[in-house]
DNA sequence: TTTTGAGTTGTTCGA
DNA sequence: GTCGAACAACTCAAA
């Protein structure tokens, strides 16, 4: 308790519960600082997206008023980070960093050059596990290396010992005797609907969402209550809300897998028979984010390159008009479309949905899934590095446990499984909303006499598809025979 | 040491 | 309508 007041640096840990940094930092300093800093290296290479930046406002905003409740400030830089936190630390005399990791390639970088720089000024800095379940270079197969299927890391696992309980948020924090200088949050300019923009662009994403960590808490605790026990079914139907939508919350450290763990263990043993199948898979969704993250600290490259080498050779294609056609939702096939508009108009898209978009992209119109990715990066509330590379190259096939290449998602038959009677597709694409349940999903085949009453008219007020599922089908396949001969 | 079987999310074809 | 097979190649653990 002597060393003077602690900087706890905040970046994607936006929250006071089960935070090791800041319990750390209270338990050896006298004093903690919290501190924000939006530093140019958070845009580069991944700079992101206007709903991302949203919701880090939002979130900002959440994590600065539960510390003012506590008697704290959320101190505001910007500013390349190392820097900044010297100038902070000399402004308050503070000897001392705290931080819980980031596991992004350029993210693992810059902390890397932040600790150096800080220690060679004498100034203590220490980081911590705090956004996953275990450390990426703790889970190894029994030759030592990182895992590629995903089943056997999970199983590797389970065999260590259960992550430590979450400890709760703390209820004083013990304030320095005079506050560093700090900007405000609206001076990072990251809310793209803010007083500067002219048009409510964020009315969709208000409606949606409550970033922060309360918001967190409370979107769990629904999930465990109401609908962990339908999930293993439940999670598939884009029409219905059986998804936990905890992603941007994960993504933001406003809630930790920890406490997702404990909290779905807890109920387990509370609950019946019941709900045991839908706690492990749940679980095992957390874990696949916990795999995305081990991958990307194992494979840096896969950002940008295909973990399978021999998919370097694959025909990718850049096709401006297509790939313009799947970003504003007119391909033409209703449930792909739906996505696409939903994921523009709410920042998020429903998972099975964003199965059948991605597999559209790369199978249906052969484009790159790197494209596919930069368009999710950027428009995605909760897009995240980790999740969004699995994701694409486990679509594209090029990744770790991928997607055989013979699975392509017929979307037709994925609309009319998991979208039953269109009510998915009707909240997305209106003009297709008086077509009958038979044709919501494959209006192109429906009787003019039927399109006439519906009032849908291909081509003027909806597309035609821009590619036949038969043919394009056909020609994925005999692309990923070359690349076999290759 | 070698072998065997299994591996998130599918579709089509033919019996 | 239902059902099983086929559609690769590789990773990994267990036998």
């Amino acid at each position: 308790m002597s060393q003077g007041p602690a900087l706890v640096w905040f970046r994607q840990d936006l929250r006071l519960a089960d935070n090791p940094a800041l319990a750390a930092a209270m338990d050896v300093c006298s004093s903690i600082i919290p501190v924000f800093i939006w530093a140019p290296e958070e845009e580069f290479p991944w700079a992101p997206g206007a709903a991302s930046r949203w919701w880090l406002h939002q979130s900002l905003l959440e994590l600065e008023r539960t510390l003012t409740q506590r008697g704290a400030k959320l101190v505001i830089g910007r500013g390349p980070s190392a820097e900044t936190l010297l100038e902070l630390a000399a402004a308050s005399g503070a000897k001392s960093v705290f931080w819980n990791r980031r596991y992004e390639p350029a993210a693992i970088a810059r902390d890397t050059k932040v600790k150096t720089m800080l220690r060679e000024q004498g100034i203590a800095a220490e980081s911590f596990s705090g956004n996953l379940l275990f450390e990426p270079w703790t889970i190894q197969n029994t030759s030592g290396k990182p895992f590629r299927i995903f089943t056997a890391f999970w199983k590797a696992c389970l065999t260590e010992s259960a992550p430590p309980e979450p400890k709760p948020a703390p209820k004083q924090i013990p304030v320095p005797a005079s506050w560093p200088p700090s900007l405000t949050i609206s001076d990072l300019d990251l809310d793209p609907a803010g007083p500067k923009s002219t048009i409510d662009w964020a009315g969709g994403l208000r409606e949606a969402w409550r970033p922060g960590e309360a918001g967190a808490a409370e979107q769990l605790k629904m999930f465990i209550d109401r609908a962990i026990a339908a999930y293993p079914v439940a999670r598939d139907r884009p029409d219905e809300s059986g998804t936990s939508r905890l992603s941007s919350h994960l993504h933001f450290g406003e809630i930790t897998p920890r406490q997702i763990w404990h909290a779905v263990h807890r109920n387990k043993a509370r609950d019946g028979a019941a709900n045991k199948t839908g706690a492990d898979v749940f679980l095992r969704e957390i874990a696949w984010r916990e795999f995305a993250y081990h991958q990307l600290f194992h494979f840096p490259d896969t950002t940008h390159k295909p973990l399978r080498p021999e998919f370097r050779h694959f025909p990718g294609h850049r096709d401006p008009r297509a790939l313009k056609a799947w970003t504003q939702g007119k391909t033409g096939y209703p449930l792909v479309d739906a996505g696409m508009r939903e994921l523009w108009h709410t920042g998020w898209m429903h998972n099975r949905v964003r199965m059948v978009v991605a597999s559209f992209l790369v199978k249906h119109l052969l484009l790159r899934w790197q494209d596919g990715a930069a368009w999710f990066w950027d428009t995605l509330v909760d897009a995240d590095l980790a999740n969004n590379t699995l994701g694409w190259q486990w679509t594209a096939g090029c990744g770790a446990d991928a997607a055989p290449y013979f699975r392509i998602f017929n979307p037709v038959l994925q609309g009319e499984k998991f979208d039953p009677k269109g009510e998915y597709v009707r909240r997305w694409i209106p003009e297709l909303a008086r077509l009958p349940d038979r044709w919501i999903h494959k209006p192109w085949l429906a009787p003019v006499q039927v399109l006439m009453e519906a009032r849908v008219e291909l081509d003027k007020n909806y597309p035609k598809p821009i590619v036949d599922h038969d043919m394009a089908r056909k020609r994925a396949l005999e692309s990923f025979a070359s690349l076999r001969k290759s």
